[in-house]
DNA sequence: GTGGAGATGATTGATTTTGATTGAATATAG
DNA sequence: CTATATTCAATCAAAATCAATCATCTCCAC
């Protein structure tokens, strides 16, 4: 190919590096140690240097482009869809929960889950801005109370300033919270400023907040950031890469990961918990 | 395409498996894994992972692309009685709704029926306490604006002091009001406190109150009434008697009888505006 | 020339992915 | 309804890939 037979300094193989990505979206690390005719060895330490500066994406067998900010898909298809992490998040996030509790339902697929799951406890008091949830809720013999604000179709949410003043008059003991993706610099993000701005109301109103998040949602960002000074008290989730475990526990943030048998064991509990 | 015989990254068969299933509605395992030069099992696997990441539908045998479902029950409603004159006073009190107005839909199944008809027209604001309208209105243009409060199961709709404070907060030009009985010395009534409530909030925050309400309501007084000194500006009903007729002009209350032929003429009339 | 800092490529053991096998679950035919 | 044939999910060994380590190489200053 084009390649001199000269040495090629750092900066200009991680230009070819991207121009492969451009081209093929995702490559191999043979193709590249080919392609550049180094070692794989190098290859793997060009893309973790350019992973670590969010160049890419690394995949196993070799590396990915980075999409800017995916696209928030339609709530029917995150919805009927069974997805068997999120049920073991929800789970999992169930055993946080005490009869009497007032607690916070966000929007998102798997804090709906765990609204699903409230049948087991004695007279909670459910605050949420999920029509969803409300939904679900709607039956069960729970006090139930929506905050109010305009209607954001995508997420069947209620958000927004007008939000506000109901947010301001409730102290909830446990907000659940979902969110379109979460780093540790950044904390929660969603695509919509509105939204943002309820969870950031919401979170300032909760004695405790717990981040339900799947490993898809972890180290990746959306549009709008829920506030600079975020906090954190517990994330629930089904894997963490052991970095990011580490930076949330610095922060005083309990990691909780769903492993695969807690939802056995967590279902016989509540099964007996439910009389 | 670039595609050479080689070794696959999981992200590249991905975009071929959706590639295929976008020519093909469905495919089976087999031809996956004969397309791809692949075992079964690593297909199995891909389009497991594939459909927890809500891409597509797995079927025995194969896989079918996600088609989006639109069997929204949500919140599923019981037509009650008189439910033809409901619909005579819905359609009726349409004329009273103009292009950019901001309106506020009360519970009660008249006002839910109007709120069904409201897609003729354009860009309203519309503020709603009622889960039943705020479903049937989820999936229209206009913007839609939720007061929040206590969520009460029997009439659906969401009320007491917590959607006080939202509210204080908006100006509504036309308030649609239900209830469970009216009479001239109370006014509207309802068997609930928190209810008559949030029913008085309202009204105090609406240029122009109308109230719909077939002619089984008249007369009739339930448990708590919604103020002493109230008011309002327009009745729609479907047959009222000279007497209270008399007694509501004199309060400078207007009358609206919607007459039998009524419906057709101003559905027309409708169907026009709907360009 | 000498020595150190930084980078490269090979080696190694650990981790991940793959494909074959198995018994169980599901669909199809009679 | 039963019997037969697929298809599935779980398991395991083999292959591929990874991250860490180490010896070597280059470049540059002294």
């Amino acid at each position: 190919m084009g390649g001199n037979g000269h040495k090629l300094l750092t900066a200009e193989r991680e230009q070819r590096i991207m121009q492969l990505l451009r081209d093929a979206e995702v490559v191999t690390v043979s193709a590249i140690s080919a392609a550049l005719g180094m070692s794989e060895a190098t290859v793997r330490r060009d893309l973790q240097a350019m992973h670590e500066r969010g160049l890419l994406e690394r995949v196993h067998g070799g590396a990915a482009i980075k999409q800017e900010s995916k696209p928030e898909p339609l709530f029917s298809d995150k919805e009927g869809q069974f997805s068997a992490e999120k049920q073991r998040i929800a789970t999992t996030a169930l055993t946080l929960i005490r009869d009497h509790d007032t607690i916070f339902l966000d929007g998102g697929s798997t804090v709906l889950m765990l609204a699903r799951l409230l049948d087991s406890f004695k007279a909670l008091t459910i605050v949420t801005n999920s029509l969803m949830a409300a939904a679900q809720l709607m039956e069960s013999p729970h006090r139930l109370i929506l905050t109010g604000g305009e209607f954001r179709a995508i997420s069947r949410t209620l958000v927004g300033p007008l939000s506000s003043p109901i947010l301001k008059n409730i102290v909830v003991d446990k907000a659940f919270m979902g969110t379109m993706g979460f780093t540790t610099s950044d904390g929660m993000s969603t695509t919509d400023a509105n939204e943002a701005y309820t969870k950031t109301q919401v979170m300032e109103r909760a004695r405790q907040v717990i981040l339900l998040a799947d490993r898809s949602k972890l180290g990746s960002s959306s549009f709008v950031t829920c506030g600079s000074d975020w906090r954190l008290d517990v994330l629930v989730t089904d894997a963490i890469d052991a970095k990011m475990r580490q930076e949330l526990e610095e922060r005083e943030t309990r990691v909780i990961v769903a492993g695969k048998n807690a939802g056995a064991k967590i279902k016989a509990d509540t099964t007996r918990r439910n009389r």
